[in-house]
RNA sequence: UGGGGAGUCGCCAAGCUGGUUAAGGCACAUGGUUUUGAUCCAUGCAUGCGAAGGUUCGAAUCCUUCCUCCCCAGCCA
């Protein structure tokens, strides 16, 4: 127990365990693999595969990646890096209707930006669904063939009748018992687009009583005259993903097929026809298995695409990277990085059991990440003018401050200390409360990198409202100066120039949603939405982020971590705050 | 009341072919450092593994019964 041995340092979880047993039985020791995804014939002319195992991220293109696809993607290429083999990225591109170009590059951008790539000995494993239409309608034929697969002319509605309940088996179709011919001719016909919509579907022949519903012959190919974004108007008939998915797992040579809880049940059906089409002479072995884990729940979000898509739609949001959104293009906008994702998987682990994750876990990730790679600025997010009164009108003096306050290599910068300045706010209390440290008549703070001052008091306008804070400074107790120390003291501010600040406008952030589990108890998880969930403010920053540009990253010293917003320009600063400091006064 | 899963500290999560005092992370608490009430460092934090029985020299790990939660009846994925 007392060897913490430093080679074993690769997280532990039921798949890893699962691929380790794999590797160490040599399940794939004979796996081939002929350079781009094919039948059983094709690999057959191949070479053992150099990977050692293959997984894939399969995204729908129909919509942007969200956080919960960052998990499976950490997930899927990261096992892949760890054990030597290779990670495809497959487009599941199978309803034309949903699916598009733009979300197919919007997917291949973020997973990128994750610092992935598909690339495996020279085999760039970039796929799509739709790149296997021919082989999946021999797949069709030959389950027909076989007799496992008809073509059905009842009406959707009469499919859905006939199903049976959870409790009570379904009843065979009419056209269940035709023979192999007629449905093949039949299909055939689909295909040539002699039906229209909805008019047939093949589906498979199982068992209509089986206590799961996914083996009551499920559908798994429809008719739909519809142009797809890649094969256009070549097909009018596309397979179901129950039926299309084994099938790209196996032509891709994948060995552990990894996907959420909610397909557990689709697994028989996944085995079923990958053991037909082996037999049929389709496909090798080994084949491909498929693993399920918990997907990503977090709260006061919501990860669902159709409530995504709501979202943008109804224009609750301001599009799919709107800072509050959950999506992986949000997120970025946010400020939020891709290695505050991966320590936030790393964190969180892969499990079988249903989860919730805090949402504070996602922003102590991005926090600890952050801590590490923004340099330090000074901004007043709520300014209030203090005036040193015993300095002249005209005084200057440059004050030194680090840009990172651990790694001194980072250099330093200087800021323009001037008679009148910004100070926050939340700063000075007049009466100050119990333990309250900072600006209040009488006491002394020092202005950060600077001189410690003396709060004398306070100027009011008519209606009693705060609008000045005078102090006098203390000479010698400059920061830097060996007299520095000579005066100790608990509270230190940042302040910036009047007459140097930067104007800009900030987005504070806060959660899209008000409750913890949107929609849980209110029916509507619209209604939980925060209408607050924005605020925009002006603020002063120092005088060195004059030429900050769109995606540049600082911590604002004492409040947080921001980003330069896309939409920022050098006339018109904007930035985002990507997440507060951790406050643990009050 | 069918089938498939899951229940280990506030949040995650190892362990689960039975064997000393139940890993680890986060959060939290208390000290210390600190020119960010930040960071950092140190220490603490489950006689308990959904519950009740049982087997055993010994059980989170095996058996029995029960409880709770999640998923499945798209020509979506």
């Amino acid at each position: 127990m007392t060897n913490p041995s430093p080679t074993n340092t690769l997280p532990s979880n039921f798949i890893r365990a699962v691929i380790e047993k794999n590797i160490e039985s040599n399940r794939f020791a004979e796996k081939k693999w002929n350079g781009k995804p094919g039948d059983k014939s094709h690999h057959n002319k191949g070479s053992i595969d150099k990977a050692k195992i293959r997984t894939r991220f399969p995204p729908e293109p129909n919509g942007y990646l969200h956080i919960g696809h960052a998990k499976s993607i950490f997930l899927n290429f990261g096992l892949a890096k760890d054990y030597n083999g290779a990670c495809h990225l497959r487009f599941d591109d199978t309803n034309p209707e949903k699916e598009n170009e733009e979300f197919v590059k919007g997917i291949i951008d973020n997973i990128k930006w994750l610092g992935f790539d598909w690339n495996f000995n020279n085999d760039s494993n970039l796929y799509y669904a739709s790149d296997y239409f021919e082989l999946m309608y021999s797949a069709a034929e030959s389950l027909i063939h076989s007799g496992q697969a008809y073509v059905d002319k009842q009406t959707a509605e009469q499919i859905k009748n006939s199903r049976g309940t959870l409790t009570t088996p379904g009843k065979d179709s009419p056209w269940r018992e035709n023979q192999p011919a007629e449905n093949l001719k039949l299909f055939k016909e689909m295909k040539l687009g002699k039906y229209e919509d909805g008019a047939m579907v093949l589906r498979a022949k199982i068992n209509m009583a089986s206590p799961n519903m996914n083996l009551r012959d499920p559908a798994i190919y429809r008719i739909k005259h519809a142009k797809h974004h890649k094969t256009e108007n070549q097909w009018c008939i596309y397979p179901m993903y129950t039926f299309a998915h084994p099938i790209e797992d196996a032509l891709e040579s994948i060995t552990h097929s990894i996907c959420t809880l909610e397909f557990e049940d689709q697994r028989p059906f996944y085995e079923w026809l990958l053991k037909q089409l082996l037999k049929n002479d389709l496909l090798n072995e080994p084949l491909p298995k498929q693993y399920e884990f918990a997907r990503l729940n977090l709260t006061y979000v919501v990860l669902s695409k159709r409530r995504l898509i709501e979202l943008v739609e109804k224009n609750l949001v301001n599009g799919w990277d709107d800072p509050r959104m959950p999506t992986l293009i949000g997120a970025k906008r946010r400020g939020y990085t891709p290695e505050g994702f991966k320590l936030f998987t790393e964190r969180i682990g892969v499990s079988k059991a249903d989860s919730w994750i805090d949402y504070s876990t996602l922003e102590d990730c991005m926090r600890e990440v952050l801590n590490e790679s923004s340099n330090r600025r000074v901004a007043v997010l709520d300014p209030l003018k203090l005036v040193i009164n015993n300095l002249p009108e005209e005084f200057e003096e440059d004050c030194l401050a680090p840009n990172h306050p651990k790694k001194p290599e980072l250099g330093k910068r200087t800021i323009k200390l001037t008679k009148e300045l910004w100070i926050e706010k939340a700063d000075f209390m007049e009466e100050p409360e119990k333990k309250y440290f900072r600006l209040f008549p009488g006491n002394q703070v020092r202005l950060r990198y600077g001189y410690v001052v003396t709060c004398t008091g306070c100027e009011k306008d008519k209606d009693g409202n705060i609008i000045k804070v005078l102090c006098e400074y203390l000479p010698n107790t400059k920061s830097g100066t060996p007299g520095s120390d000579s005066v100790k003291v608990k509270g230190n501010i940042h302040w910036v120039s009047t007459k140097y600040a930067l104007d800009a406008e900030v987005s504070l952030y806060d959660r899209l949603f008000k409750t913890e589990h949107p929609g849980k108890k209110s029916e509507n998880y619209l209604d939980d939405i925060n209408l607050e969930s924005v605020k925009k403010i002006k603020i002063k920053l120092e005088e060195n982020l004059v030429n900050i540009e769109p995606s540049d990253q600082y911590q604002f010293e004492r409040h947080g971590y921001f980003i330069c917003d896309q939409e920022s320009t050098s006339e018109n600063l904007k930035i985002n705050r990507t997440v507060t400091l951790r406050d643990t006064w009050k």
